[in-house]
DNA sequence: GTCGATTTCGAATTACCATTGAAAGGACTC
DNA sequence: GAGTCCTTTCAATGGTAATTCGAAATCGAC
């Protein structure tokens, strides 16, 4: 297909009337349109956004597009595509490196919010959209149910070892899932609500999210909440490269 | 405008030509047609719902909208203009009833999940288009801040009468009143993750989930966690119509 | 039967948007 | 210089969807 020569000063083709809206990428156009469409289904969801818009922010016309994609949906499967890769990816991570279920969970819930804050779209959306045509979304979908499945199997692992209260974890697994999500909505966009006051008070950020909700959670799962201290403790030191703390 | 007369048989006017989709309504057309594009934007999206649709839903051409509603926004309008006076209403409701600030959230976040369960259209679009267009959304955005501050008092109140742990009741507000919208997310659809395997085995009802939500919540903002079971004691006693227990 | 009010239809308009296909414009090779 | 390849543009098509507007079809009053 379209490879750049990494050697030429200016690619091959028929030059562009017009630059990128974020200034010309190296990385070629493909990669390019899959930024720009992510950054416009992040702000003004999938549905709203047009061709003629991402094509804009490429630096192309509309129909070039369509060389590097077969149509619209195929941006959006090509996002999709990896998506669910980076927390899947973080979960193995949480494997190799062990610990009591009750860190991981918690490092896992601060890392999600992290991630989702840079999410490339509404999940909502997407999942809607998704279920009315199935075709491209498969990859999506079993990779979306393994992240599901992982986090219930973490808090089974708690149950089951005495850190968590007896929960249902499937539904705990939702909620926790759920609720990494609908932060992420509210801390985008224009309007943000419940947030601090003022336009120089500052916003809440993400890690600070994060860390709030992963401890609100566990609070409410440790079977002694007294060990939550313990827990954060080593959740960041794990994030800051130290060793673990031992014995909790 | 178009008021139906209460003693005719049949409404004055032309005759449709088709009957509603849902059988024709007493409630009148005006009606009928918010009864309608209220399901369609919730199963469908606000965006990908047609006027078309909503007109054959209410059993008229497409055309015979424009009667009743100046527009298609209008009709979203129409709808957000009563969406929050639900939660809003159960609000006053518990200031009422009075009792403990556990019992009140834990009261508040099973109404809100159940409630959000019947929501209309999925919030997140919602707020997304309503941030794009600031006209005729202001009553919206204005109820959905106080419902917010009203939950953020309601912690803030459990945190200085000693209930709660000193958390940040902004946060927890939003972090709460996010949780309901998103777990409404995933208790709808045709695809639910993380519920209960197979066909038959049944899927969570919004009164569990409501529950279980409360539950985790409050577990993990109360001060001495072991008050949860009193606390949902008081909290489902109050909806069977039963006294309050006292001394909790 | 006529008239006014109400409700609805049907046809049309307008705008928008996804997509197609031919042609243009450059680099590179022979 | 011609031809090939790659990339992009331009013009157009076809379809869809929101909206407009005139007229039709009914009821009820007189």
């Amino acid at each position: 297909m379209s490879d750049q020569t990494t050697t030429s000063r200016r690619p091959v083709g028929r030059p562009r009337t017009k630059a990128a809206a974020g200034g010309t990428s190296e990385l070629g156009a493909r990669a390019e349109i899959v930024a720009v469409a992510s950054r416009l289904f992040a702000a003004k969801g999938v549905s709203e956004t047009t061709m003629a818009e991402i094509a804009d922010g490429a630096g192309l016309q509309q129909s070039s597009l369509y060389y590097y994609f077969r149509s619209r949906d195929a941006i959006l499967e090509e996002i999709l595509g990896t998506v669910n890769r980076v927390p899947l990816e973080f979960v193995e991570r949480l494997k190799l490196d062990g610990g009591p279920a009750a860190v991981r969970l918690h490092r896992l819930i601060r890392f999600d919010v992290a991630a989702l804050s840079e999410f490339p779209f509404d999940i909502n959306e997407v999942h809607r959209l998704a279920s009315r045509q199935p075709e491209g979304f498969d990859l999506y979908w079993e990779e979306r149910q393994r992240l599901n499945d992982e986090i219930e199997a973490l808090v089974a692992e708690g149950v089951e070892g005495g850190e968590f209260l007896s929960v249902d974890s499937r539904l705990t697994a939702m909620t926790l899932l759920a609720n990494d999500e609908a932060v992420q909505h509210w801390n985008r966009g224009r309007r943000r609500l419940a947030n601090r006051a003022g336009p120089d008070a500052g916003d809440y950020t993400s890690a600070e999210i994060g860390l709030f909700l992963a401890d609100l959670a566990l609070r409410g799962l440790l079977a002694r909440p007294a060990r939550l201290d313990a827990v954060r403790r080593a959740s960041l030191a794990r994030e800051a490269g130290e060793a673990p703390e031992s014995d909790i």
